[in-house]
RNA sequence: GCGGCGGUCGUCUAGCCUGGACUAGGACGCCGGCCCCCCAAGCCGGAGAUCCCGGGUUCAAAUCCCGGCCGCCGCACCA
């Protein structure tokens, strides 16, 4: 099968057994939207399930988080959104064609208009006379381009709102409350999953490229200076995982075959800048080979400064080979350090700080100058007094220290107060911590993204016929309980009333099970292994004189014969066992 | 956004060049019935197409022309 036959076959199951689709089809479809159908729904359920299980579940200090798609525009201007994820762009006039402005000045006049405000822009236009180079038109005046949503919060004149491109900012601003829920320790993960929307200028590439999809995110919170010791302590499994790794200094020098390095290795030779950032890859390799892909089908690839986020100081994405793209980012790894809690309490005014206590209280000695009310008044008059003494209020007796140290006086109100006008005071103060700003590293996955890898991968034939070798844990249903025969005959409806039966159970301890008695058994068999799921229990004559039945698996369609006692121990075994190799 | 190519039952497709016999044909799938002891069996019957949308040319348009939408590919963009 050649690699575009496999994309083509994919899209043409998804259609065909309602995994997805594009959205809108009866108005002419929308590009970058897409609609899931009922398998698309539960895989993709799975998928979330297993990504919680391994970013969540499994770790010690991760919590999760809901927060609103819509927020106020003040939120993405403290982020630097507003700002960054802008392009000015102008109108022809006259045939109507949208050029970026910036590349249009440059382009034409020469001038670097980066960082301009949209009226400074148009005053270069006006100066250089550009002119529409298509058509000769005046340019209407610049306008911000954003790649955010934007919408009215409230109706009539609601104030601008964003949707969210991202669930980092959720996390940020709730930072300090769930630093109590969690009873004020580091290192802290707020994990969130759900919707985002970004306004693609132009999206395709089927799942690839959305204009609203799903992002599975944490931002994980810690103490620079403790996280080598934090991280060699976490999962030996983790540790020694191996990553195929592109630095961006291999990137530079041509060099794009990736090396194999452990995630120990990593944080060593200092390849990646932030101990948790190289765990959390570790753990994203082990979690995107969980979904059937193979460890050289993915990469982890750095970014050069100019393609990283305004926030990053570091960022790697994690790449899947595919079909037809080639390599496609599936998750994102930004080491986001300190720059949006600042920027959030600088615009917030709020302490987003984390009190990072000492081992031992350090005593410190700390020189104070108290200003002496009766020698103030002596220098300074009367009718001077009043103010003065407000104004040295508004200043501490340690700064005023200082400022006698070095220059002998102090200036204020305009006038200038001697030292003798001070008592200088030598206290001894405990200092029992400091306020530190965290550093935020960040994973970040496309669910959409992932679903489209995970079917690429799974996907196979035999005898013609389409197979989803999918993992079990991940399948849309663990299992398909089948009647052997469905027609009118007494014998054949005691079949499907026990399958009913075991169906129903089944569902009741928690297994997502099918019931099919639709056509022939070799039919539904083939239906079901179209969308991947693992395990058929088939109801027969034999079941009719002993209770057994058969489990048909899909890899192989090998059967095995079963009490219907021991149905859902069976299964959980085999499901969970085929989880457990990638556990840490 | 620019350029190239494409769009016909659910799916794949015939027809388009050379306008009319197209009430748009076929296959697979789907639905109902019969039959059936394990891997898309068979037989009988049935439903299913705004020929992407809008306009134009023509006595006549799935077919020719123009515009739009959507998709694919390349370029640009991708915080």
């Amino acid at each position: 099968m050649t690699s575009n036959d496999l994309h083509e076959k994919v899209s043409e199951l998804a259609r065909r057994r309602g995994i997805y689709w594009p959205s809108f089809e009866i108005y002419g479809g929308v590009a970058g939207f897409y609609d899931f159908g009922p398998i698309g729904v539960l895989v993709k359920r799975s998928i979330v399930d297993l990504w919680s299980k391994f970013f969540i579940y499994l770790q010690e200090n991760i919590v999760e988080l809901e927060t609103p798609i819509i927020n106020p525009r003040v939120v993405f201007k403290a982020s630097g959104h507003e700002e960054h994820f802008t392009d000015p762009v102008v109108e022809c006039s006259s045939c109507g064609r949208i050029f970026r402005a910036d590349h249009l000045v440059k382009e034409l006049a020469g001038v670097d208009v980066e960082g301009f405000k949209l009226h400074e822009i148009d005053e270069v236009i006006k100066k250089h006379n550009i002119k529409c180079p298509d058509c000769g038109g005046e340019f209407k005046p610049a306008m911000s381009a954003l790649l955010l949503f934007s919408t009215e919060i409230g109706p009539y004149k609601g104030s601008l709102g964003y949707l969210r491109p991202e669930h980092a900012q959720g996390m940020f601003i709730n930072f300090a409350k769930m630093l109590r829920i969690v009873g004020e320790r580091l290192p802290l993960g707020i994990a969130q999953i759900g919707k985002v929307a970004r306004n693609e200028i132009s999206p395709r590439q089927a799942l690839i490229r959305l204009r609203e999809f799903t992002i599975m995110e944490v931002e994980f919170f810690f103490d620079p200076e403790k996280e080598r010791e934090e991280v060699s302590a976490n999962s030996e499994k983790v540790l020694s995982e191996k990553l195929r790794v592109v630095t961006g200094d291999m990137r530079l020098r041509g060099i794009e075959e990736p090396v194999e390095l452990t995630v120990r290795e990593l944080i060593e030779n200092k390849v990646v800048k932030s101990a948790w950032l190289a765990y959390w890859m570790g753990v994203g390799n082990i979690f995107i080979r969980s979904l059937g892909i193979p460890r050289e089908k993915i990469r982890f690839f750095e970014k050069l400064p100019h393609e990283r986020a305004h926030y990053s100081a570091q960022t790697f994405d994690q790449e899947v080979y595919t079909s037809r793209y080639g390599w496609i980012e599936v998750a994102g790894y930004a080491y986001r350090t300190t720059y949006d809690l600042e920027r959030h309490a600088e615009y917030s005014k709020a302490d987003l700080t984390y009190f990072k206590k000492y081992e031992i209280p350090v005593v410190k000695t700390v020189e104070a100058a108290y200003p002496d009310p009766e020698a103030v008044r002596k220098v300074v008059g009367e009718s001077k007094y009043p103010e003065v003494m407000r104004e040295l209020s508004k200043r501490s007796p340690e700064e005023l220290y200082k400022e006698l140290q070095s220059r002998s006086n102090i200036e204020i109100a305009g006038v200038i107060l001697p030292r003798e006008c001070f008592t200088i005071k030598r206290n001894e103060v405990k200092v029992h911590g400091e306020k530190i700003y965290p550093h935020v590293v960040e994973p970040s996955f496309g669910l959409e993204r992932l679903l489209h890898v995970v079917l690429e991968y799974a996907y196979s034939e035999r005898d013609g016929k389409v197979l989803l070798r999918l993992p079990p844990y991940i399948a849309p249903y663990h299992v398909a309980v089948l009647p052997l025969l469905a027609g009118k005959k007494p014998e054949y409806q005691k079949m499907v009333s026990i399958a009913k039966n075991i169906h129903r159970e089944l569902v009741g301890r928690g297994f997502r099970a099918l019931y099919d008695d639709e056509g022939s058994i070799g039919r539904r068999y083939a239906r079901i292994d179209e969308i991947g799921v693992p395990y058929a229990i088939t109801v027969d004559h034999q079941t009719l004189v002993d209770g057994t039945v058969t489990i048909r698996y899909r890899d192989t369609t090998q059967q095995e014969r079963v009490k219907i006692d021991s149905i859902p121990e069976r299964l959980n075994s085999l499901i969970t066992s085929s989880l457990s190799t990638y556990l840490f």
